[in-house]
Order: structure tokens, then sequence, then C-alpha cells
DNA sequence: CTGTTAGCGCATTCAC
DNA sequence: GTGAATGCGCTAACAG
């Protein structure tokens, strides 16, 4: 049997509330008492057990997840996830709030955690602007006590707890890579959507992708950034606009949102250029198996909201997380390897 | 507050024993009284809390996990993992042993599924051989009660209640499209190093290839599958003898085990083949950086144990599980996206 | 500063 | 068939 606070207060010749007073490192006991508990925990191998103390104190944990509001497939499918995981807010001592905010709206970011701050929850998780006021509302949070995990894009500057969401420059690298080997010796220049520079992970993708091409596919010249906003309308125009200037486009790399303006284009487009695109919604499922689209880096969504959950959990209660799970990956999908579409086929495990 | 056992009692006007015999299913409470219970159960929305109820019992899952011995660079990083879960079972409240038995040996596994059966484990997950003994060894334990998770290679006609591990139809088809598109217009023949069609995951590995590569890269011939048993010497011999009988070969599958065999083989070839292969293990991960390999489709033995945990548990309890947090992804590395090596470095998390 | 006691939500004896 | 009482491991009043 594992050993349990009553073996520890035998042990230690005391009772069950300085045990608990020094486990929980509350005040009101004296140093000689506090090192004698201490000895006995260490000798008798105590490990404390969290679901019994949740239990006692009928612990729940109030979560704030904050992001970014518009007709955006990726973030909507974040939003999802994350009323799934309200679904099971039961089951895992959760109570979780969603609050939108303007795409691209550092001031209105700032607004929102601020708010958030006042409600005073056991953690947040927030999709940043890479923005020094951003930062400052998250140091204060964090000097406040209060957890803070950046979701899908990150944060410069900040002391945020933890980052869930993927290398974005690993991304980027593996996008030239890809990108590089499918063209091969076909001739002709790379054109790049992303959606705002105002936003690390885009910025960190362009990186990423610009570094291999120049390093491992010289000759291989790469068009002025297109930058569309995250917005489909704008994404078109723009990506029809450079296939008129450009005929000879090789290829193209979009590492934002919008991309139904872009399939939009490509559908008619004259020639068929290699295409690699970020987030599997389910516009690029469809035009990766209509081989409008070549390959999808992904970012799990699910994966990410669990993972920003777990987290601030453990760090709400100052608990150890298995690195290797909190780990997103990039998910490169090609039309073989496409998940089956939950939504549209009946779970086989519920 | 969430409604509990009081509160049905209170309800139906009955005492909490009632109510938990109703609750878990127990004879000796008459139809009328259970309809009764049942009603208000409904009628206030009530759900149980696992973790008290875990408590009360003072439940441990005492799991067995069953897996090849030998010296297979993936299979001791399972075993790793594994060992990994051992060190959380405290927190896990599990109790898990771990069982080798030689490689591709049907009547061993045989055996020691027969003994884990005698123990009456909570859960067993294991590495399955795809032979129809086996699966009568697993029909009984599910017949008998006991959940089954087969892991990295699935079991046929068998009950198991779960497949911990990657769609490798999918997989090879994956690696069919990365071939086909990698090796472009150069020519020459696609060889394929398996490790033995006794197992479902390389029979199926290779029929995705197959499939693939017929159908869309129609010309690119395949050459006689080279079966090397996982063996690091025996893949060596297949491959270096290949490599000379036919110096014109494009490209190398490895859907196996084995290849510290292929990259010694490599090394010293004149030639340099498109080479992708399954796992990153140590070998791997370098000959990926050396540019020996150019691609490498991973399953994470981490997740598949997590997994395989998670699963039995619930299973144990008669409980959901998430079913999207359940599926084992197929990892695409080439070497931009390598994971950081945990092993030679700190983790930041803990 | 330290100890006693009740209770978190549930399961399980043992009476009735 | 049904109910009252006790305890799982821990926390949190409230006394002393």
């Amino acid at each position: 049997m594992r050993p349990t606070v009553h073996d520890i207060a035998a042990a230690a010749g005391v009772s069950l509330a300085t045990v608990d007073r020094v486990l929980n490192l509350r005040p009101g006991v004296r140093t000689v008492t506090r090192e004698k508990v201490e000895k006995a925990i260490e000798r008798i191998g105590y490990i404390r057990d969290v679901a019994a103390a949740n239990l006692a104190k009928s612990r729940i944990y109030p979560l704030v997840f904050i992001l970014p509001a518009g007709d955006n497939s990726f973030m909507r499918g974040l939003e999802a996830e994350i009323r799934a995981a309200i679904e099971r807010s039961a089951f895992e001592r959760t109570q979780i709030s969603i609050v939108t905010v303007p795409a691209f709206d550092a001031p209105a970011l700032q607004a929102a955690l601020e708010e958030a701050h006042a409600i005073r929850p056991a953690g947040i998780a927030v999709v940043a602007v890479d923005s020094p006021e951003v930062a400052a509302s998250v140091n204060r949070l964090r000097d406040d006590g209060i957890p803070v995990v950046t979701l899908v894009s990150d944060l410069s500057g900040s002391n945020r707890d933890h980052f869930a969401g993927v290398d974005n420059t690993a991304a980027g690298r593996t996008a030239g890579n890809l990108m590089g080997r499918f063209l091969g010796e076909r001739p002709g220049p790379v054109a790049v959507l992303a959606g705002s520079m105002l936003v690390r992970d885009h910025r960190e993708r362009l990186e990423g992708f610009r570094a291999v091409l120049d390093a491992e596919f010289p000759g291989r010249t790469i068009l002025p950034v297109l930058e569309g906003h995250d917005d489909p309308t704008e994404a078109e125009r723009l990506v029809r606009g450079a296939l008129e200037t450009h005929p000879d486009i090789a290829g193209i790399y979009s590492l934002g949102a919008g991309n139904r303006g872009l399939i939009t284009a490509l559908k008619t487009s004259p020639s068929k250029p290699c295409v690699i695109a970020h987030e599997l919604t389910p516009h690029t499922r469809r035009a990766l198996q209509d081989s409008l689209i070549d390959a999808v880096l992904n970012q799990d969504a699910g994966h990410e909201v669990r993972s920003a959950i777990r987290v601030l959990k453990a760090k709400a209660d100052g608990l150890a997380v298995i690195g290797a799970q909190e780990r997103i990956r990039i998910d490169i999908f090609l039309k073989d390897n496409l998940p089956f579409d939950e939504a549209r086929t009946p779970r086989e495990d519920l």
C-alpha cells in the first residue's frame, strides 16, 4: 500500500493538520517541526494522491481561452475543439469560457486579457498577436500567479508558461524541402501567400521556407510575398494576379489562412503549380483529394486544446507534465494519409 | 454544484446503498425501485465522479504489455516508453508488467497470452503476430471480460477492443507517393526491404506502396521484395546484393526494421538512391541528418503506449475515450522537422 | 504554533 | 430487498 498522510503523521509524531501544512507550504509551522515532517516524507517515500486532494478541495479549474474572431476555418475548428473540451468539463473538473477578439488586433487582445485577469481564472490560453503591449499584459498575469499558455502563435518577450503550438520555423523549412523536391527540375519561380507579418507564426514559416530554398535549391527564385490577411477574397485576388503576371509560376506556398480564395484561383488557372498549404480544413482536404493541393502541413487543433488544458491545470497545481505528450507535431498530409473525416463518419470507439 | 449520489437518494426516496446498487448494476433491487432510481438519475442529470469512485475502491489497474524481444531499436524504444509509464504508475493507478517473447513466434506469443490470462489483469496490450492461434487466445481473453489492445501490429479475426497503431496501408501509400515524387524523372527501379510477411503491418505497408506506385507512377518497376527479418546483418547483405545486381536502383523503401544494416550498405554504395524508411531511431535520425535517408515515416511509441493505457483503463471501466486523441498519426520526418532528441537535451517543462 | 474533527463523492460491509 | 455506518486519502474549519 502506498504511504498516506497518516503514515507521515505517525512517522513524524505530529498530527494530520501539521502534515497538511507542510505539504501545502502553508505558514504556521515551526522550522524544526517542518523539517521533521519533511524528513518523514522523504523517508517513507510519500506520493500525494492528487485525485483525493482535488476531491477534498472540490477543486474546479476556471480557464479562459482567447482566440481571434472571424471567418477563419482553422480558428473556428479550434473553437469547436474548445467546445468539445467544455463538453468534457464535468469529468475534467474544468470550467472553460471562450472569448473572441478581432484578428491581428493587439489593443483588442490586450483588453481581453485584462478583462480575463479580473476574473482571476486558474489559467489562460491565448492565440497571441506578437506585440509588446500584449506581452506586458501576459507578464502581469504571470506576476499575479495566473498561468498563461500561448496557443498556435507564440508571444516574444513574455514569460508565458508554455507554447502549445508547432515549431513554425521547422514547418516553413519542411515546406521548403518538400517544395524543392516536388518541383525537381521544373523551371519557374515560387510564390508565397501569407496572412500577416504581424503574427509570429507566419513570420517564422516564411523564414524557414526561405532558408531551405536558398540553401538547398539555389536557382529557385521566390517572388515577393503576397499578404492576404487570411481573407479568402483578398487571397484569391492576389493569387490570380500573380498567376497572370508570372504565368511560369512553378509552386505556391500558402503559409497562412484564406485558402478558400487560393483554391478558387487555382481552379481557373491555366497552369498547374505545385501547391503546399497549411492547416487541414474542409477546403484544403477537398483540394488535396482533387490534387489541386499537393501537401498540407497541419497542426492538430484538438491536440493543442487538450494540451493547453493539461498544462494549465498542471501549472496551476505546480505539477510536472509529460514533455513528449505536449509537443505538437507538424503533421504532413498527402492525399494518401488523410485521416477519416470525423464530422462525416461515425466514431468507432464510443 | 454537480448532483451526487445523495441527491439521487433524496430524489428517489431511497438510501445510498440502493442507489449504488442501481448505479453499479448489482442485484438485490426490486424492479420498481430500480426504475424509480433510474428516473431520478435521469431527471437530475447525475454524472458519476470517477475519481471519487476510484478513491473509494482503492482501485488500481494491473496491466500486462507483451512485446517482441531482441535487438530491434523500435521495440526497445517502445519498451522504454512502457518503463516511463511505469514511473508514472503511482499517479495513474496502474501496475504495469512487461513480458517479452521471441519475435515473429506465434506459439511463444500465445503461451505468453495464456500466462497473462492466468494473472487476470485489468487489461492486456500486445504487439501481435497475425495468426489464428493468437487470435483465439485473444478472443478467450475477451470472452473472459479482459480488454485487449493490439499495439503497433494488428490481429486479424480477433475481437481485440482497440488497435493502438497507425494505418499501415496509408503509411505504405504515403511512402509510395513520396518516393514517386522525390524520384521525379530519375530512371531506375525501386527496391523494397521488408522484415517478414508474417506481421500484418509489413504486409499492409507493402500493399499500399505498390498500389500508389502502380497507379500514379506507372513505368516505375518494383524489384522482388527483400525479406530481412528485421535483422541488421541480413538487411545489409540483402541491400548490398541488390545494389550490386541492379546498379541503377533509384529508390529503396525500407518498410520494416534492421535499418542499421541498410544504412551501412548505403554508406559504401557508389550510387545514391532515394531512401524512405520507417521508425525514427538513433540510427535513422542520424542517417536523415546525413542525407543518407530522405524521409522517415514514424509512429510515436510514447503516444501508442499512453493511448493503450488510457484505452485499457477506459474499457475496464466501460467508459468512453476521446476518439481523436487515440488516433496514432503517421509522422513524416524530413531532416528539417526532426524533433529534439529528448535523450540528449534537457526537458524544458519539468 | 499544533491537534481534533468533519466532510469531499462514492463503495462496501453488516444489520434489519 | 433495503438502509445505516464506516472508510478511501486528503483538506479545511475550528479549537486549544
